[in-house]
DNA sequence: TTGTATGCGTTATCAC
DNA sequence: GTGATAACGCATACAA
């Protein structure tokens, strides 16, 4: 009676599992930490009597003393982009698997928020912090950071050494995108395409730098003329209406290669119903991501691959190694892209 | 120098705030609590000097003694769904405005890991939970659950009375389908169409249930036959094959009304590209949820709209009378939907 | 308005 | 293998 109103509301405390099994806290404790030394059967004791009160050590207050907060901070601009939203899906599956949870916060791709929002961060003192380079500065990280060690996605810029910033710890991944663009332009040029248009993500986008960069420069390498550059923001509305102005008003093109596959989706979208081109006897179409609706029958997208699965391992290993190692000197891991061959990308007619 | 070093790494405590303004210890706990009395010039002198020392209090040892950890978590199936993730992505906007921060947790729909994971998310002691009715079990939850008061997303069946569960605290927002969908209806009533084929979700979702039961609800009050209902998940892959067999194996439809706008978009790609049919010329398509894609020029989606503010701000209120009022009776929350109406519903030829 | 003393629930250090 | 005791960083009741 009393157990069961003591039990509903309010945790039990280590104290009550001690009292119950009649050993000392500290014995609770150790039940809960494997490499400590307990008799086998004492921990199989109080282990049970934990679950009969639904017991679980406060992570707070073992926090406090061990330093480990057991959180990840990610931080994004948006969760709903879909590749974002596929990446923190997967993220946090695997870090459910490792003990730690996804603690999630919202910055803007303008820098705006940076000191606010770090500041905050910090007080809820996350074990590690999942950053992409485009959306915090790296000093401003730094700065505000704890103990925790940050994690960089970065898209390298194409002939750029590799990034180890001078002074504080920043681990790294990196993308390598030059493997799946020139598969691509490959692809585009063995069928005939010789004018490429660009369609720009967010300016001020590290992904988006590189891949326009990239492209320019395995282009020249392949002999073809510098692409044009329409405008865009990753989204669908400005893609579609760069698509539009480049035929109406600009000098159209043979291919578009898009900045991200909303884009792409976007830019398709102008050139079937408003410009009535046809997808790729017109023009061809390819994307960059490879997310779960670039496999949809109306869409059906050609696009530069980034393999979710091994990039989350690849974070998880770098936020484990980084806590079993505080003091090791920056990490760092990398990853290729490839093409996917779907539809959008064929013979011009 | 020294501060240099001692700057960079491992935060500042209060401590070291108060050695340097001069001040107590306590002084420093109070310039960040607002509703406590402190000389303004002083309050201001810490926080600068706070500032420069780059200071934020430390939320475990305040959860520790406040009893509030300023977590809310999140149970979902998937986040990369994409009404999920739309709905995530304002939550966190708006929990981070109100001083909190999102713990997300992955479960899976056939209740398989409730046990385990709602014992490691209590280990995080969030002040409160959020979770869908066809995530987690009513009763596991609240075994579960520490002091945090859940809050369940449900989608009440038709008829029934409002369920203030016996026992633990369950607040609850409730997301009315009727209105939406007998709008959406009348609709294709209007347009002539006769033959309505429910394409289903997830089968043991609530959402899901109610949905179809709504509709089979209004078609009869409208003197329709009842819907043919045929298989789905809320996913694109099953909707495109479901709506194929209904047309090649089954007797077909006038229109689709679909468990979601995924699933809509999936049937209207089986319509068009296998089946040769047009939308809506031969065949109508609902959606539910309008999501961002929605609007696409691709789908151009008619849909019954849950309005994502209106639920976020009803979420975030829920919580906040929750944690100003901790034993309140249960609390409840009521929403409507309404059609959104596009290119997908028109005259049949 | 301010400072002192105490406790939050846990793990680490040291004895035994 | 086991138990006492001291931290961890902060907020609050209380005294001044």
């Amino acid at each position: 009676m009393a157990d069961g109103a003591e039990l509903s509301r309010g945790r039990a405390t280590a104290e009550m599992v001690a009292a119950r099994a009649n050993v000392s806290r500290v014995a609770v404790s150790r039940a809960f930490n494997p490499h400590t030394s307990l008799k086998p059967e004492k921990r199989e004791l109080i282990l049970r009597i934990a679950q009969e009160l639904n017991y679980t050590p406060d992570r707070a207050a073992r926090a406090l003393v061990s330093g480990r907060t057991h959180l990840v901070g990610v931080i994004v601009p948006d969760v709903c982009s879909n590749w974002e939203s596929q990446e923190i899906d997967a993220l946090t599956t695997a870090l459910q698997a490792e003990g730690f949870a996804t603690l999630l916060f919202k910055t803007r791709t303008d820098y705006s928020m940076d000191e606010q929002l770090l500041a905050y961060m910090r007080g809820f003192n996350p074990d590690s912090v999942i950053a992409f380079v485009e959306n915090v500065k790296a000093r401003t990280l730094a700065k505000f950071l704890g103990r925790a060690v940050p994690i960089y996605v970065d898209y390298p810029l194409p002939g750029a050494t590799s990034a180890r910033e001078a002074g504080p710890l920043f681990d790294r991944l990196n993308i390598l995108q030059r493997d799946g663009i020139d598969q691509a332009v490959a692809l585009l040029q063995g069928y005939g395409v010789r004018r490429i248009a660009y369609l720009a993500g967010v300016e001020k986008s590290r992904a988006n730098v590189a891949r326009e960069n990239t492209l320019r420069q395995v282009m020249a390498a392949r002999g073809m003329e510098p692409p044009t550059v329409i405008a865009g923001d990753f989204g669908y509305d400005a893609a579609y209406q760069s698509t539009v102005n480049l035929f109406r008003v600009g000098e159209g093109a043979d291919a578009i290669f898009a900045a991200n596959d909303v884009s792409a989706f976007g830019a398709m979208d102008a050139l079937r119903h408003e410009l009535k081109l046809r997808v790729p006897e017109d023009v061809s179409v390819v994307g960059f991501d490879d997310i779960a609706q670039a496999h949809w029958k109306s869409y059906n997208l050609t696009t530069v691959k980034f393999d979710l699965d091994e990039r989350v391992q690849a974070l998880v290993r770098l936020i484990l190694r980084r806590l079993n190692n505080p003091d090791a000197p920056a990490l760092e891991e990398t990853l290729d892209t490839r093409l996917v061959v779907r539809g959008t990308v064929g013979a011009r007619r």
